[in-house]
DNA sequence: CGTCTTTGACCTGCGC
DNA sequence: GCGCAGGTCAAAGACG
């Protein structure tokens, strides 16, 4: 929207509870995942496992063949209500709104819970107030969000997960709709969102929203998660102890994000997923 | 028959 | 207050 608001490609973004790569467009919560290719995008991505190729300012999975699709980009983004009003500039990144919220995972938990569903159901039946449990005037509660770019023909790739399509929606600038699934376990709150770039269409744009609270329910390729098991996944207590410092976990205490200038090992232990991918300098300790 | 997708309607938040 | 855009609901239909 307003491009007023928008900070410069490739800057890292900086919170203190998230960090993220990209040209992130306050206004309406986008973030467009220009890469300028510096040393330190470099850096900091290397530590993800991913390489910055430098004729095309993007970085690509250097050795992951058994990921579906090809990763292009990766980042946390915890953009919230409140980010909206964040100044544009590169380090303030504000990701509190959410993470400040009294008690996001009672809020996420309810969330789901059908008979909890606030707002939509479109207000025919001005019955039961049930369904508006939120009160008046309180903020719609948005989880810590993690998106990742795909490169893939397929929009809804495999992640391990079930998800059901709630919805699609047209996209404003965009020739591509965005559909919008919701894991399938009625415990789990987790939401995701699915869109084409609209600058390249061979893109996939996945947006996570919330927690796993539960296993997947089984693994295609023989096992092997792919790309969008491994994000999914970190968002998963039950599958790793360890989280993304922009996804804030309730049970944990929130930790100041260590942007990877320090030295990570990069050698995976039993991290799991994650630990082959998240920097140990990037986890909450 | 159960599960999932499609799709139009509705709600909310926000900018003007 | 109005209009727009994003997000969600839920009925209907498709599918295995």
């Amino acid at each position: 929207m307003d491009d007023k608001e928008r900070s410069d490609p490739g800057t890292c973004f900086t919170s203190d509870s998230s960090w993220t790569l990209g040209d992130h467009d306050a206004a309406d919560e986008s973030v467009n995942f220009l890469f300028g290719g510096s040393d330190r995008e470099s850096s900091i991505l290397s530590q993800f496992g991913w390489n910055l190729h430098p004729e095309t300012s993007s970085f690509a999975d250097h050795d992951r063949s058994d990921l579906a699709g090809n990763i292009s980009y990766a980042f946390t983004e915890s953009t919230t209500g409140a980010l909206q009003q964040a100044a544009p500039t590169t380090t303030n990144l504000a990701a509190s709104a959410d993470v400040s919220t009294p008690n996001p995972s009672v809020s996420s938990s309810s969330s789901e819970d059908p008979t909890e569903k606030s707002t939509g159901s479109g207000g025919k039946p001005p019955e039961i107030p049930s369904k508006l449990v939120r009160k008046k005037g309180q903020k719609r509660i948005r989880q810590p969000r993690f998106a990742f770019m795909t490169k893939s023909e397929v929009d809804h790739l495999e992640d391990g997960y079930r998800w059901r399509k709630y919805g699609q929606k047209a996209v404003k600038n965009s020739p591509f709709p965005r559909s919008y699934y919701r894991c399938t376990n009625s415990k789990c709150t987790v939401k995701k969102r699915v869109e084409r770039s609209s600058e390249d269409s061979t893109v996939v744009i996945t947006t996570y929203e919330g927690q796993h609270c539960h296993q997947t329910v089984g693994f295609p390729r023989g096992g092997v998660l792919n790309h969008e098991a491994a994000f999914a996944g970190h968002l998963s207590p039950a599958i790793s102890p360890y989280y993304y410092p922009g996804i804030h976990m309730p049970q944990e205490p929130r930790e100041p994000p260590i942007l990877p200038d320090a030295t990570p090992s990069q050698v995976p232990t039993d991290d799991g997923l994650l630990g082959d991918i998240v920097p140990p300098g990037m986890r909450s300790k």
